[in-house]
RNA sequence: GUGGUCGUAGCUCAAUUUGGUUAGAGCAUCAGGUUGUGGCCCUGAAGGCUGCCGGUUCGAGUCCGGUCGACCACCCCA
């Protein structure tokens, strides 16, 4: 074989298209209903965006960004995620105005130059929603919220809700010190990449599976005790509202995101059907990001739905829809005249919203009704030398095998009271 | 970027004890089973440079190296 679609990637085949189009129906619909309208971004942005939101020092920025320079000698990235994408657009168009919620939803292809794994691709794709103008904990609520709603009209069961808090600048810097000064101290006891973290992104050594790193991390002092009032009080309503509204949730205090501009929220919704990548949604609070990517002074929430996961999760709970097979009529034509008249018709039909079908390559009348019978056409219409003739075309019910003769005049009456 | 497992028709899989002649089957596809009638059944056809490149050998789908890709884990994240 000369081509095939780069690694990481996937061609979305036909067999497939109809359970994609309808997660993205329920999108739609779901966020639609939960009051978020569609935005919809470039691929392509400034590489500069991304150092800037998601952090230069972090491993989707600084290893896995598709990046390259334009022939203007610009420098241009493939998103790596759709935040900072939505952020810039909202700020550009003046869609995030002071005391003002703005409320944003998008599905599309994002991409990472990243190992191909279990629910982990190159190209994949994300929907997801923000929510600009409001610094109370209900709103972190009504995103996850919002996730749940849709997931439940997908009939997904068993996904845990994980959630924690990161601090704010306020608070976040501060342990961030304390932290870094006792690991420096244990240093020895860390692995290679732990010592690494500890420059580059402190938290995730939290999150560190390794023995020995977990012994030292279990005396290691602890964020939430160092959360400042307003994060701790904020976290607090975050959990409890989603209790009272039935949700429940674990607070996990190692869940710690890799992206730079997340602040007080970060939650996950996860699955154990998909192996080590296990977050089907991510997301957080991510309060100065707007400011910090020059628009007004905005808090924000957000989050992301990996479409390829939750694909995973419906098909490994039986939750797809199977890929229905219906057509109203296929013509089945004998001779070129006849195949003329059946296009003609099946023209006609189509106008009308009627799926028809036909075939012209002049196959056998057999092949054409086992082609029809492959097609689930409830009827068929068979147009040969003898109809053209008579005017009159044999309309065979597929279901019950009978037949009878008709006129063209008659057909739709003849097939119209089971559309 | 690191490590492990694996690449045989469109799909799912075969191919005897460190290798041995024209690489098989099922499903799917197409065509037939008498003149113009589907599903079931029967018959037949087509479909593979065994991922690619090189090496060992009289001989490689089978062994070795490389490469590309898939899967899984680390890392990271949706």
């Amino acid at each position: 074989m000369k081509y095939q679609s780069l690694r990481g990637t996937h061609d979305i085949l036909p067999e497939e298209t109809p359970a994609w189009q309808y997660i993205e129906k329920k999108i739609h619909e779901k966020f639609g209903s939960c009051g978020f309208c569609e935005i919809r971004t470039p691929a392509i942005e400034q590489t500069e965006l991304f150092m800037r939101s998601i952090g230069d020092q972090t491993d989707i920025v600084s290893k896995e960004m598709y990046s390259f320079q334009d022939k203007g000698g610009r420098n241009i990235a493939l998103r790596p995620e759709a935040t900072a994408s939505v952020v810039r657009a909202a700020i550009e168009h003046n869609l995030i105005a002071k005391d003002k919620i703005s409320k944003l939803y998008y599905i599309g292809p994002m991409f990472r130059y990243e190992r191909p794994q279990a629910g982990r691709f190159r190209q994949f794709y994300q929907a997801g929603i923000e929510l600009f103008g409001t610094s109370s904990a209900l709103a972190d609520a009504e995103v996850v919220l919002a996730g749940i709603i849709l997931f439940n009209s997908l009939g997904l069961r068993s996904l845990e809700v994980e959630i924690n808090s990161v601090g704010c600048k306020k608070c976040r810097p501060a342990y961030e010190e304390e932290l870094k000064k006792y690991l420096a101290a244990n240093s020895s006891k860390l692995c290679a990449d732990c010592n690494e973290r500890k420059e580059k992104n402190i938290l995730r050594v939290l999150d560190c599976k390794n023995e020995s790193c977990k012994k030292v991390i279990f005396k290691a002092p602890s964020l939430e005790a160092m959360l400042c009032e307003e994060c701790k009080s904020h976290f607090e309503e975050f959990s409890g509202s989603l209790s009272s509204f039935g949700v429940t949730v674990s607070v996990n205090d190692k869940l710690v995101r890799g992206l730079d501009y997340y602040t007080k929220t970060t939650f996950e919704i996860i699955s154990k059907e998909l192996g080590a990548q296990n977050a089907v949604c991510g997301g957080g609070r991510y309060d100065d990001l707007i400011e910090e990517l020059g628009g007004p002074a905005t808090p924000a929430v957000g989050m992301a739905i990996g479409l390829e996961r939750l694909l995973f999760v419906m098909a490994s709970q039986k939750l797809l829809p199977e890929p229905g097979k219906e057509l109203d009529i296929y013509i089945a034509a004998i001779g070129h005249d006849a195949q003329k008249k059946a296009l003609q018709q099946v023209f006609e039909l189509r106008k009308s919203g009627i799926s028809a079908e036909t075939d012209l390559s002049g196959k056998s009348l057999k092949s054409q009704l086992k082609t029809a019978d492959g097609l689930g056409a409830r009827y068929v219409l068979i147009i040969g030398e003898d109809e053209m003739k008579k005017g009159s075309f044999s309309l065979r019910n597929m279901k019950t095998a009978q037949q009878k003769e008709i006129r063209m005049e008659e057909l739709y009456r003849e097939i119209e009271p089971t559309c």
